[in-house]
RNA sequence: GGCUACGUAGCUCAGCUGGUUAGAGCACCGCACUCAUAAUGCGGGGGUCGGUGGUUCGAAUCCACCCGUAGCCA
């Protein structure tokens, strides 16, 4: 029923050996994952590789502080790796590390021909320098005041409160967030990528069909504005390659990062009695597939293929970016709970669930996808538990009771049957194309069909009388093949649950081809949960122990809201009470013509309503406080301002912009209630 | 700030190159059923398709601007 058979080599971008994995990681893997395995129940030859991406300032001064060799740590940061991915049923086939000998000979390799080849040069340029720390300083470990809207505290690229971006050298007051010492202005000699000189080749590449039109639209606008040589050496103290011929010069970490591919499957190579050069060489004819988040888009469509072409190996079939991930629609957030890691969600929920989830939500294109936790309980609940798994379930108890475990010869409705092997076709070509949420609702479609099919011949009518009880055999044969064909469909996203179905129907290891039969006149074994319903009471704990992870985190920082804005003098009970807090409702949040931090609300107190101009503009869409509860200060002396006036304020904390929290009362509190 | 995406029922999302009364799942309501992990089946209510203006015989679908969200700016 397949085309001939196809080598694919299969990577996810490698994650970063300092810390832990988190969901917004899992989406990468688990996508990933799900069209490995959909290509190898295909019958393809399909390798799938990754590695820890170990080298870099962060790792080095990260075992630093810990006063442990950056080998120490890598190697436990991996292990954990290694172990939250098996957990979520990852498989790769070798999971490598880009600290390896297989890593180091490549990166040589391909520096030494692109040098061989003029594509590097050197240029001195002038960078900060730590005098204190003894070495240079990446943009992101100086801090400073921002050069155009002066806020405090601020990152060597770009100002989190106005958003501009600049050079660390054009921070006012700048200091050295490793050591607090002024950085100074100090020469040194870099090697950089001549990227121009692969121009055309890229832009050959880039037309060649294996990009998303979104990224394709990027790139253009990439070329547009022109390919700038990339500064690829490090100056020594660095955790890395040291560069050959240049001592003190070390490989930057993203130059040796996606080589880690390379040397992953070399790895595998190796152990496994497989010609690398057929996979990597220029003129290979297997396919290589990178997925990737669409932040490091750059280096994996324009650093990595030129490097590549440059150095005499072929470049990718296809560069699959997907978005990021958000949980209840918001960034992933410590304080709300929903930075949610990989072992803390083991500890609390099946990882079944996530999977299908994602595969729910997942499309071919680069948008972001948003778990809510609300939609995920009743999704999976509904699809899985209630419509695949009800199958089986519903039909397993009269085979078992009634027919001593044995399937019925025939099936009553062939036609039937059919028509779920033939839609595999269209979910094949979805999965293919990564298209999984468009496969799962076909999927769940032909779900809905079976329990139609189960309810409509109502077999637990025709059990009662001895005459029409021989047609119950075959209308449950019938239910559990179309149950077989389904989890033939879901074994990509749910490789254990379809493991545990074959133990149920008693089979060997389902493929894709293993539909093209119906299962029949075996035995099957009793009936066991296939899979239990999400409990709201775990995903609610989930949330409770990831607020809990980062409080050791928050208490070790030395800086808090307390230094910086001091608790105010003492005062009298008297003198709190002249302050009237009341429970009131947002009835209408709209933006205000012209001003650049009001809102302008309408507030309900439950018999009288307000005007308020409250500064939270930046902090708040109107449609989001549309219908909340919050609290005002009811007492407060109106206010005339530009654009009206303003008859009390809402409260809330944060030091402004971006970062400001309004109060909200626990369920209960009705608009108009004091405060007190 | 510039660029690239996105903004459709309470929630999560489909709607290809513009064309009859805008769809699905979940949630909600009613009915049926009781084999099944209170699962399933049938029926129903619910949307000014972010806003404004424009192109067109006709726009959720094209254009402009605005608002909001995300990412990129090496």
């Amino acid at each position: 029923m397949t085309a001939q058979s196809r080598d694919i080599l299969v990577t996810s971008a490698l994650p970063y050996a300092n810390g832990p994995i988190h969901l917004g990681h899992l989406v990468e893997y688990i996508q990933t994952d799900i069209w490995v395995r959909f290509q190898k129940a295909r019958g393809h030859r399909c390798l799938y590789v990754c590695a820890d991406d170990a080298h870099g300032t962060p790792i080095m001064l990260k075992a630093r502080s810990e006063g442990i060799p950056p080998e120490e740590l890598i190697e436990r940061v991996g292990q954990e790796h290694q172990r939250d991915f098996a957990d979520f049923l990852v498989g790769f086939d070798h999971y490598h590390s880009t600290h390896s000998p297989e890593n180091r000979h490549f990166a040589e390799l391909i520096y030494n021909r692109l040098k061989d080849q003029g594509h590097i040069t050197r240029r001195t340029i002038r960078q900060a320098y730590d005098p204190e720390a003894g070495m240079f300083l990446p943009d992101r470990f100086i801090k400073g005041e921002c050069p155009r809207c002066g806020a405090p505290d601020q990152y060597g690229d770009s100002c989190e409160a106005c958003g501009a971006t600049y050079t660390p050298t054009d921070l006012k007051h700048p200091v050295s967030a490793i050591s607090g010492a002024t950085p100074v202005e100090r020469e040194s000699e870099h090697f950089f990528f001549r990227l121009a000189d692969f121009e055309g080749m890229l832009r050959d590449w880039t037309a060649s069909g294996s990009l998303q039109d979104g990224i394709r639209n990027k790139l253009r606008e990439w070329f547009e504005a022109g390919l700038n040589d990339w500064d690829i050496s490090r100056d020594a103290p660095y955790w890395g390659f040291e560069i050959p011929d240049a001592p003190g010069k070390f490989f930057y970490v993203w130059l040796d990062a996606p080589i880690g591919y390379m040397a992953s499957f070399r790895h595998y190579c190796d152990r496994h009695g497989l010609d690398f050069d057929a996979w990597w060489g220029a003129d290979s004819r297997a396919e290589l597939h990178h997925f990737i988040g669409k932040d490091i888009a750059y280096f994996h469509t324009l650093f990595w293929p030129a490097m590549l072409h440059g150095a005499g190996f072929r470049t990718p079939t296809a560069v699959h970016c997907h978005g990021f991930l958000t949980v209840n629609g918001q960034k992933m957030s410590k304080s709300r709970g929903t930075f949610i890691q990989a072992r803390t969600y083991l500890e609390h929920l099946q990882p079944e669930y996530l999977r299908y989830y994602f595969a729910a939500k997942l499309g071919s294109g680069v948008d972001d996808i948003d778990l809510s936790l609300e939609d995920f309980t009743a999704r999976v609940n509904s699809d899985l538990v209630g419509k695949v798994v009800n199958i089986a379930s519903r039909c397993a108890g009269f085979i078992q009771k009634r027919f001593d475990g044995r399937l019925a010869d025939t099936l009553p409705d062939a036609d039937l049957y059919d028509r779920f092997r033939r839609a595999g076709e269209e979910i094949a070509r979805l999965y293919e194309a990564r298209e999984f949420a468009q496969a799962m609702r076909e999927i769940m479609a032909l779900a809905d069909v079976a329990n139609q099919y189960v309810d409509e011949q109502k077999p637990w009518v025709l059990a009662r009388e001895e005459d029409t009880l021989p047609r119950v055999q075959g209308i449950c044969t019938q239910g559990l093949n179309l149950f077989r064909v389904l989890m033939a469909y879901l074994k990509p996203v749910l490789p254990a649950m379809a493991a545990r179905a074959e133990t149920f129907l008693d089979i060997p290891p389902l493929t894709w081809a293993d539909v093209e039969e119906p299962l029949t006149a075996s035995r099957i074994r009793p009936y066991e949960p296939l899979m239990t319903r999400v409990d709201p009471k775990a995903v609610q704990a989930l949330l409770e122990a990831s607020r809990e992870n980062l409080q050791p985190a928050q208490t070790a920082v030395p800086e808090g809201p307390l230094t910086r804005d001091p608790i105010r003098e003492e005062i009298a009970f008297e003198d709190f009470a002249k302050v009237d807090l009341r429970i009131a409702r947002i009835q209408k949040a709209e933006h205000v013509e012209g001003a650049d931090k009001l809102l302008r609300l309408t507030l309900d107190l439950g018999g009288e309503t307000r005007q308020v101009f409250a500064g939270i503009k930046a902090a708040y869409d109107p449609a989001s406080l549309q219908g909340r509860l919050t609290v005002m200060v009811a007492n407060l002396a109106p206010r005339k301002m530009k654009f009206g006036l303003s008859e009390g304020m809402v409260l809330a904390a944060g030091p402004g912009g971006k970062d400001l929290f309004i109060l909200s009362p626990d369920t209960g509190a009705e608009p108009g209630m004091r405060v007190k």
